[in-house]
DNA sequence: CCCTTATTGATAGTTTTTTTCAATAAGAAG
DNA sequence: CTTCTTATTGAAAAAAACTATCAATAAGGG
């Protein structure tokens, strides 16, 4: 039973064939994935499977922290699987590949800043970055 | 003629009543605004605006860098003036009023070292915070 | 293996966003 | 100030994204 099973598990929730598949697909990804992407490739394998399925179970995951959702630059939603604890992403302005960092020290010290000046209480957020990857760049 | 008229005018397009409209109430407001919250203010005066004017407005206002488009907690999406240079804010998840900081030293420095990690290019990035203003902390 | 109940899929509905196109009005030119 | 060109608008309709409802199914505890 893999960490997220588990965590599922742990969380009063089922296992079931949709949910292992969104998770298996999200977790092969490197780039974030729409819902309806989601929903036609998990479609090949489960035959009969909704699209409304697809919908709640990214809902859900999000709600557990097991997937993160993400702000292409058109706009549009994806997600993609989060590895416990980070929750930062580069994103590939060509290819719409992905890799996660975590958020160091930097970005610490950069929120505290911004909390004195600011007078707000920081509680979330949500860094993103667009870019090209090694392999897309003078391409 | 404000900054932004003229902004709009030497990129060649035309300042229009409902442009004049959109910009205004961006400008005005603390919160992000939705499309669908500024076709109602607008509407109030100008009694014939279309919803699709708003979009097209607002995807007007972002390619010239006027607004910016956050993204609120609940995952939809709102509008929000933007000075020159600056991209990022502070949202209270309370209340919804929202401040812009300036990505400051401690921003360049993260984006430097992810660089430096990941080999990625970093072109644009999306920062966003959301917590608590003075006002509604503790409340 | 059975039973309870969370989860699913089909259907239908709502909201959000995009497309199309004739009518309108901004702003350059006279 | 008036005329002309053409960007912009608004209405209507369509497409896309997302949500609600409910009977049928299947996960997993007993």
């Amino acid at each position: 039973m893999s960490a997220w099973e588990e965590l599922l598990a742990q969380a009063g929730h089922r296992v079931t064939e949709p949910r292992r598949l969104v998770m298996q697909l999200l977790l092969a990804s490197e780039t974030p994935l729409s819902p309806q992407t989601l929903f036609e490739s998990a479609r090949v394998q489960h035959h009969n499977l909704g699209l409304v399925t697809i919908y709640r179970t990214l809902e859900l995951f999000e709600s557990l922290g097991l997937v993160c959702r993400v702000h292409l630059k058109d706009g549009c939603h994806g997600y993609l699987a989060v590895s416990p604890g980070h929750h930062h992403f580069v994103i590939c302005e060509r290819c719409g590949g992905s890799v996660e960092f975590p958020g160091g020290d930097d970005l610490r010290a950069l929120i505290a800043d911004i909390e004195a000046r600011t007078g707000y209480r920081i509680e979330e957020h949500l860094l993103q970055l667009l870019g090209l990857c090694p392999n897309c760049q003078g391409k």
